[in-house]
DNA sequence: AGGGGGTGCTAAATCGTATTAGCGATGCGC
DNA sequence: GCGCATCGCTAATACGATTTAGCACCCCCT
């Protein structure tokens, strides 16, 4: 059934001269190493009628390069926002001819051990280490023998890799800015970590990041945190219940910063509990721009996380690793900050007067 | 700084014997072919000592089989479905010690004779083609010529290809008997498609195979459907939009079947905004099991699609089809259907009295 | 006519493994 | 003492490309 590949040799037969001329004229090493029009043409007509095209198999034993890059995450299912991360990668390798092998550590030491074994032993030329969740990860030994970027993590120990992160800073900035725009000076409170920069779940970043954002804009303005409250996982229903201590509390919120979306969902509801409207008696900006946050009625201001933009700039990384890794040079470790651009909607207005 | 990877030949040099027999013993060929104990012992030893492990580039090259399988889909990003099939994939792949490259085609015709192609110089074992909404899709040319499984989609035309599908015809009964079993007779009317088997949103297979279970088993105990309402689209905004249009024509639901979570999410909304309880005035179930589903209020009892099941059930097939493959038998293009568990929740329950 | 130099192509080695065919040594029978 | 079978291992080749080194030819000059 499946007749034999077409191979180099074949394509050298047909043109009538020896591979050697073949491999040359076919990797455009024709002027450089003088060979005749005649030849040349041959040779690209009889790869065409053939339908040539190199087993990068072969290519892979003899030049090392494989043309595959891997891709490994301590998950991939747990959310769209993996998806799009996957995305951006997929299509940046896309455009480079690059093939993407997945893996996933479920977080375990020895699956991720063995994935990038699995990986070494099929030559990839680079490797991206993903985290779902921003966080700091222990860099396995092995990874910094070959190009590597770390994604959506740091290392936790100093490590020559480059790695790649949303902006969660400047992202806390652009909310605080949100909330100021639109007038609020008080009652301003945050659900999800804080108030202050040591209130926030463990072994979060993006907590402590977008805090000193959040912090640094209002105190800036003059704008006092009227309160936070921290929530031991960011999810909706931690989301409800610290939204509804807040009302039960006594607190009159007039504008609540959620961090993230499935916590801004949950204050949602809890907001609705209690007979309060968004935006007109509570404005309500978040993070993360999750599919849900375009479904909530009204549809919810939020700073997005570039998951998608975050997959390619770790390729375009993992490629600047590659050339300075064939070249012999230094390894810096610099982070890469991508931009968290805001998603106006419809959960922020002026303060009632 | 890379230190030259272990080579067969290595192993064979301190074991003091050939690259042939270091081969035969390592492969487990020693037995049928008479290698003293001592010698395999010095090679066992040799390969544990230098950490050998065979260059997979190179076993790919001389027996053709890379240990590596292709995961092409339409889109890997628009949900967490796509995730949870991926993630079934990935980890019965590992279960077998195989790779999985994945691609993504956006439904464009070029890119995915692009990704088929760069998966085949890389000599992957086998492809599954994925659509991440099922419905039929047209086989590419070359895609019959290895071993290959269509997940999540039917051949526009007869073919070859084995393909894994949602058990939609039985998860149709499954929402049925859901209502029936909490004693609902009337008022039972559909969201999203219906009431016809032809009222469906175009190029959709879900839609009519679940309509197909549903009227059967609402058809058998003698119970009539109130009423359908057709979607353009499965999204929350539609599904707003016609449980609004259903309470507004007077109608007096005592419960929806929702056709998918999203839409179920939507008319929650419209529900609400009638004043009417969920499941007190009108119970609701859908299809899909969405996380959203479990964040809603109340929880949504929902029929899951199988997302890991079937990304797993597809290596399986897949690996079916690589035997069948290499002992040359026929191929006979049957279709797998996994089963699709209901969810019970919160949003069902026995009609007021 | 013979040497020098440029031109245009090819032979052969290589990457790391699997596999076929076969080689040398030993033991046995007669 | 010779032939033959068996045992235990190895040489050589193949997979499909790339790359180094070099060969054959022609032209020109003296």
């Amino acid at each position: 059934m499946s007749r034999r590949r077409v191979t180099l040799a074949d394509v050298a037969k047909v043109a009538g001269v020896s591979p050697t001329t073949a491999s040359l004229v076919l990797s455009g090493r024709t002027r450089e190493l003088r060979i005749s029009r005649d030849v040349e043409q041959r040779v690209v007509r009889a790869a065409a009628d053939l339908q040539y095209r190199p087993n990068i198999v072969s290519v892979g034993l003899r030049t090392g390069t494989t043309h595959t890059i891997g891709f490994v995450s301590d998950t991939v299912a747990t959310s769209r926002l993996a998806g799009d991360m996957i995305k951006g990668a997929l299509e940046a390798a896309r455009e480079r001819g690059v093939m993407l092998f997945i893996g996933e550590t479920e977080g375990a030491a020895d699956l991720e051990r063995g994935l990038l074994q699995a990986m070494h032993d099929r030559q990839v030329d680079g490797v991206i280490l993903a985290a779902m969740y921003t966080r700091t990860i222990r860099v396995p030994k092995g990874l910094t023998t070959g190009p590597a970027v770390l994604l959506n993590a740091l290392p936790r120990q100093p490590s020559p890799l480059p790695s790649v992160l949303p902006d969660e800073i400047e992202a806390g900035r652009s909310a605080a800015r949100v909330l100021l725009e639109a007038g609020h000076r008080e009652g301003i409170h945050l659900i999800g970590a804080g108030p202050g920069t040591r209130n926030v779940p463990a072994g979060t970043v993006a907590g402590v990041e977008r805090l000193i954002g959040i912090r640094e804009v209002l105190g800036a303005a003059g704008v006092k945190v009227a309160g936070g409250r921290v929530c031991p996982d960011w999810q909706p229903g931690y989301g409800y219940d610290a939204t509804r201590a807040l009302l039960e509390g006594g607190g009159r919120p007039r504008a609540l910063i959620c961090f993230n979306d499935r916590i801004a969902f949950g204050a949602y509801q809890a907001l609705d509990d209690a007979g309060l409207k968004v935006p007109a008696d509570v404005s309500v900006v978040s993070f993360d721009d999750h599919p849900i946050a375009a479904w909530m009625r009204p549809k919810l201001t939020t700073v997005a996380l570039p998951h998608y933009e975050l997959g390619r700039t770790a390729v375009d990384v993992l490629f600047a690793e590659i050339d300075r890794h064939r070249e012999g040079a230094e390894r810096e470790g610099e982070v890469h900050r991508v931009p968290m651009p805001v998603r106006y909607r419809e959960s922020v207005a002026p303060p009632a007067a």
